[in-house]
DNA sequence: AACTACTGTTGACAATAATGAACCAGAGGG
DNA sequence: CCCTCTGGTTCATTATTGTCAACAGTAGTT
């Protein structure tokens, strides 16, 4: 059940922005794998361009091969140049930190951040994978995604990220369907302490979504008015971006939204 | 000599500018790996989020996951963002198409291009693999970078890209060994017909090649005059770009270039 | 200097995971 | 209706891989 190269390229998830040189025996102390095998797996690695060696220290960190791939895929679908300029856009108007991913495998990528001008901000590290369950963004993209991925993740393990993260596939879908219905995700502290995250989906070509814009707040500053706002930027910027990126919206999508939205202050119908 | 990640990863060569989605027959013909083979192993690609499959028409792309890493690398080691700048200048000063490359397994990775205004230039595809061997950037990565990595390409094999590409190891060396000499790297045709190209090393910490930046302009409208501008200013522009991400220059590379190159117009020592 | 505790690297054998031909189901085309 | 593509799946065979041990080099300590 554990393929080579699936072991061989959760290698790659160890790297970070805090962490982006690590050595041999320590990779495979993480990992769990054996020296030897870490030792194969990133010579190949090595030899792909995905990871290099520095001659010196002998650590190991991403290669240049990545940026190459990068670039392919950006040139083909831009995405991330699309992007940023929205979320500049978004975190300037809401004065919160604006960040987007996309569906990368059985989590979120993050693929754009722009931070807060606040002292007082969420701060994201750069290229951190973001689990479904337990992310605003993660709800808002199972909610408008295919149903083969809500299942995969309904089904799959829940990790536990804070006391506040929803563990119970049954009470998690719930919350699915609550973002079905309003067209956004919104989660409070259920990925870190003393988060507030509200995140809107943009979709591909088919109507599907393919991944989230979010604006993260510190929990304790959140009110019923910056929660409005934030809301409704963040709606706006997510048809932007799907726009931007030659996505369709799926059928009824803005008219739930905008009938969902118009009851929330006051909750008439 | 053949492990399974090794033929995995090289699935992701397929994929390029021009052909960025792919499906799984065609993938398998090229690959010449069996259809199941393939299938597998995009599957457990996709699950790391390396390559991504659309689920209207099946056909497979390159993933977010390689945005995510790509981030974190750029994050850590900044290089393609501090060398586009420098890139686009060498561009507007030369007036021909430049380009930078990293080391990245047994090739260079295309990391930036600036194209020339002109109607009639050199046109690269993004995320190109240049061969060592056939390139200039190749051959003043070479001169300069680690015995090993030379030692490595020219023990390896050396394909004929054009009539003029150097397939002899001992020609090769003399090839490097030249570039050794004038700081910058040069070759007329190795690697494309009516490509004359030029370039120069920039260098890590520890004082070895990692790369190079080069122009490449048609065969046919070099002279002596535009040779002797491209030259100083791809070295020049090196030189800022090694600073500029944190390299140092080995011992004694300006003062060698700059004697070598007051000695090119006229050939007085 | 010797001892310790690391590091990255290499080799050999047992065990596991990759392989590839055959097969299925569906979509077009003639 | 047949033929030929496509993506996807199954399963016995076999080769690749993981494991473990030993080796070499370095840094810190006694």
């Amino acid at each position: 059940m554990s393929s080579t190269v699936a072991k061989a390229l959760t290698l790659l998830d160890h790297f970070s922005e805090n962490e982006p040189e690590i050595g041999l025996s320590d990779l495979a102390r993480r990992s769990g794998l054996d020296k030897a095998t870490v030792h194969r797996m990133l010579s190949v690695m090595a030899d792909a361009g995905l990871v290099e060696q520095r001659h010196d220290t002998k650590l190991y960190r991403l290669g240049a091969g990545i940026l190459r791939l990068a670039r392919i895929r950006e040139k083909a679908f831009p995405f991330a140049s699309v992007l940023q300029p929205e979320l500049d856009l978004l975190a300037q108007e809401t004065g919160e930190t604006a960040h987007a991913s996309l569906i990368s495998g059985r989590a979120l990528a993050t693929v754009g951040i722009c931070e807060s001008s606040k002292a007082n901000r969420v701060s994201l590290v750069v290229g951190e994978v973001l689990p479904f369950h337990a992310t605003a963004s993660g709800i808002a993209t199972l909610a408008f995604g295919t149903e083969e991925l809500s299942a995969r993740v309904l089904t799959g393990p829940l990790d536990g990220k804070t006391s506040f993260t929803l563990t119970d596939p049954g009470r998690l879908n719930a919350l699915i369907e609550t973002a079905r219905r309003t067209g956004f995700g919104e989660t409070d502290q259920t990925n870190e302490i003393d988060v507030y995250g509200i995140a809107a989906p943009y979709f591909d070509k088919t109507g599907f979504a393919c991944g989230a814009v979010a604006v993260a707040t510190p929990s304790h500053r959140m009110t019923e008015a910056l929660r409005d706002k934030i809301v409704d930027a963040v709606l706006r910027t997510a048809q932007v971006i799907t726009s931007g990126t030659g996505g369709t919206q799926p059928a009824g999508y803005p008219e739930t939204v905008r009938k969902t939205l118009s009851s929330l202050p006051d909750g008439s119908a």
